[in-house]
DNA sequence: CCAAAAGTGTTGGCTCTACACCCATGA
DNA sequence: TCATGGGTGTAGAGCCAACACTTTTGG
């Protein structure tokens, strides 16, 4: 399962199934783990073969294997979640897929298995991680203004954000470094910031 | 894995392998799914196999799917964390099984496969879950005192913790029931308390 | 000079922590 | 009456939420 910002929304990556029963739903892609392989590096193989994505943030979430999930089989699926900072990034679905596309994940439409399921296990999850690490990392570039940053968690957190106690508590806290440069546009120039750190921590934060 | 409350420490329910090159080693007891069977049946069927137990809460963990963590074969294993108010109500181990026993948590036995990397990952889960939900009630048995209500949490998070404050917070957070029966001992009665609800919520606490 | 977004402080209430003594009972 | 564990209150500090105006720039 792929999340990323996207016109300031957020949105998962989804793709139409080609054939069988499912034909025409949308889904998560996935695919099957290989002999030998590990589970982590199953799920990045198949998101860059879905997407070209080769660097992601990746986690693991969650075992679904209720046998009538799946009308042609009992398959047990190890859900995983991806972030990235650009939606653009991804290259279109592989030939596997009739059709690939980003959606609102307030407003998704209806998804073979139950991968409805899935996709609320996975939102409760961001949400719950944005509150207590930096996660929020792996889903804005590099180099980002405050606003933007607040932005995503007001999206994330589906709720309005006091601008002044959450810039006063993030910059306490030391998540973000703030740069010398500034983004210039039609208005005031706004400084721009960096995370302290690019990888996974967990913080106490709100 | 099943933990439980045993002598005031919290253990672990470890069986012995009987045969294989895993011979005589220690691990969490555990089985095959069956075609057509949820994962969660067969977490409790291997549970209820290997200690006897029926009824008890039952959690989902984590998915290892390491192709080296099994010298065997290619086994993808599905953990699961189960509590059990009683230690005493383990059965004994299955026939499976050479040897069954509790340990505990902080002084395990070396353990077979990767079920180190199990339990270290079960124990800091239900650490976490202790200070966000009322997940005690599946330790705890149905009636009991608030020392001991207490008690359970400075094992568990491993710190002391200081009575006035903590009986104030968890009663004015209505999580506890006050009973109107004592429990009569050698020394001054003390009041019994039962969880307000015998089911899984989340709650805001420490 | 106007529009638009960036940036900034203070106060009152509340919560949390630290801390030590009295109580009830059985032996 | 003593030993043992059960039960309780308060004050000071720190934290958090609420709240609106000024600054900087480009057009």
């Amino acid at each position: 399962m792929l999340f990323a910002i996207q016109d300031r929304r957020v949105k998962a990556y989804l793709v139409q199934l080609g054939k069988g029963p499912t034909r025409g739903r949308w889904a998560f892609p996935g695919g099957l783990v290989r002999r030998g392989e590990m589970l982590d590096d199953a799920a990045r193989r198949e998101l860059q073969a879905s997407t070209g994505l080769t660097d992601s943030y990746l986690e693991q979430l969650f075992t679904f294997g209720d046998p009538s999930r799946d009308p042609h089989a009992h398959v047990v699926s190890v859900a995983y979640m991806a972030l990235i900072p650009d939606a653009g990034a991804v290259a279109g679905p592989s030939r596997k897929y009739a059709a690939g596309g980003w959606f609102e994940v307030s407003a998704l439409p209806p998804l073979a298995y139950d991968h409805a399921l899935m996709a609320a296990y996975a939102f409760k999850r961001l949400k719950s991680k944005l509150e207590y690490s930096n996660i929020a990392f792996a889903l804005l570039p590099r180099v980002f203004t405050f606003a933007e940053f607040e932005e995503l968690y007001s999206r994330i957190l589906v709720r309005p954000i006091d601008r002044r106690n959450f810039r006063r508590r993030i910059l306490a806290m030391g998540l973000l470094r703030r740069l010398k440069e500034t983004r210039r546009g039609p208005h005031r120039p706004a400084a721009l910031y960096a995370f302290a750190r690019q990888s996974l921590q967990m913080i106490e934060m709100l």
